[in-house]
DNA sequence: TTGACAAGATTAACGGTGTTAAGTAATCTA
DNA sequence: TAGATTACTTAACACCGTTAATCTTGTCAA
């Protein structure tokens, strides 16, 4: 009985079984890929499970295979721009020691993430509640943006560039002053005057001269 | 011949198409208030032609001979939530002379009304770009709650309480502001720290202040 | 090699949506 | 009283998300 007797079958079996997983997760990869090109062409509306599954030679219900619901596919394809979003956040976050610049790099990242990503954007923040709080509560996502966020927020407080107070509250203060320019820019770019993309990016200048000011100068 | 000869039968025709005319007008009334209370309880997402009909004992077709189709219903809903938003900015602007305190005014008049008609505001402002459009297009609507931001802003200007610049752009600064917190907070309220109504008009009067101590104190 | 089995995909169906076209019944006009 | 107009309904179309039952196919043990 040679030594390789026993690894024989089971190097077929197991051999076999990866295939098919990764098989499984090809098909997954592709509804994932199919759904976020469909989702970035035709916005939140225009999405439906039927038609990324033509999009690839399914049916729809087999994407009931592969995801909980349509929730959950959705999801899936913000998660994946999620993930760009935190990255450009950290990277902003990272670009400068200097507590005070380090604010105004985020801003300005957040805002181009936003203004170059809007159909992302709008479902993440604008569209309903849920998917704000789903996506929040997965890690990795929008969790660590707020985080990245918030620790810039306190190490200005700790290095006394901004006034102490509640870290929260100032976060939420910052993330509203972007997010009031970015989501009014895509709701009302057109059909209002001045807000297209390079009137938001002056006016985010001047929102933040302003909040530095008001925080005090050096 | 009575000096009456010629009116009798006008004066019958007319009473009858009068009649038709207020029965008409009684019946688009019945579907735009079921079309209002549907609204404001099952939000944007849970509401449909077939509903609202039912809620008055009438078809789903029915009210395609009083409104050219769903989105015209909704606007119509969304317009008289928006008298109350015009009105409500409006009183707040003429609450005082001065034109520091009036841009503060209409700014709490702002947050009060988001976060009280949430689902309103939402539709309005959150939703599709469509709405806001349309919204803009119609006269007394969304409009004029913008110009008297405007007028607010310019008439600071003028009195030098803020520094000279693009009136658009400055109205838009302020928009955004207010937007940004409220928004957010009808988006995150519950989910993220910090976002209830307290908190946000608190975190209006830090914003509202740091924005004045920006421009420079009297 | 064959027969059982399990997994992947499909078809059929349910209840819901917005919307259009054709039909009906009552009311007004002549 | 005959005819036209008006208010409304019924029937239908093409979608949608979702579930249950069915088919197909490749893998495995005997």
């Amino acid at each position: 009985m040679p030594v390789t007797a026993i690894p024989r079958a089971e190097r077929i079996r197991s051999n076999s079984a990866d295939r098919r997983n990764r098989a499984k997760e090809d098909t997954k990869r592709a509804i994932l890929e199919a759904a976020t090109t469909l989702f970035e062409q035709r916005g939140y509306d225009g999405f439906s499970l039927r038609q990324v599954a033509e999009g690839i030679g399914y049916t729809a219900t087999t994407i009931y295979l592969y995801f909980k619901d349509k929730d959950e596919l959705l999801l899936a394809v913000c998660a994946e721009g999620f993930a760009g979003f935190g990255a450009v956040l950290e990277t902003a976050s990272k670009s400068t020691t200097d507590p005070r610049l380090r604010i105004a790099e985020i801003g300005r990242a957040y805002i181009n993430f936003g203004l170059s990503h809007p159909v992302h954007y709008r479902v993440m923040f604008m569209q309903t509640p849920d998917f704000v709080l789903s996506a929040a509560n997965q890690p990795q996502n929008d969790a660590s943006s707020y985080q990245i966020f918030l620790e810039a927020v306190t190490a200005a407080m700790r290095a006394g560039v901004i006034p102490v107070a509640d870290p929260l509250e100032t976060t939420n203060l910052l993330w509203a002053g972007v997010h009031g320019l970015v989501s009014l820019s895509l709701s009302s770019r057109g059909v209002v005057p001045k807000w297209d993309e390079d009137s938001v990016r002056r006016m985010f200048e001047v929102q933040h001269d302003l909040l530095e000011r008001g925080w005090g100068r050096t």
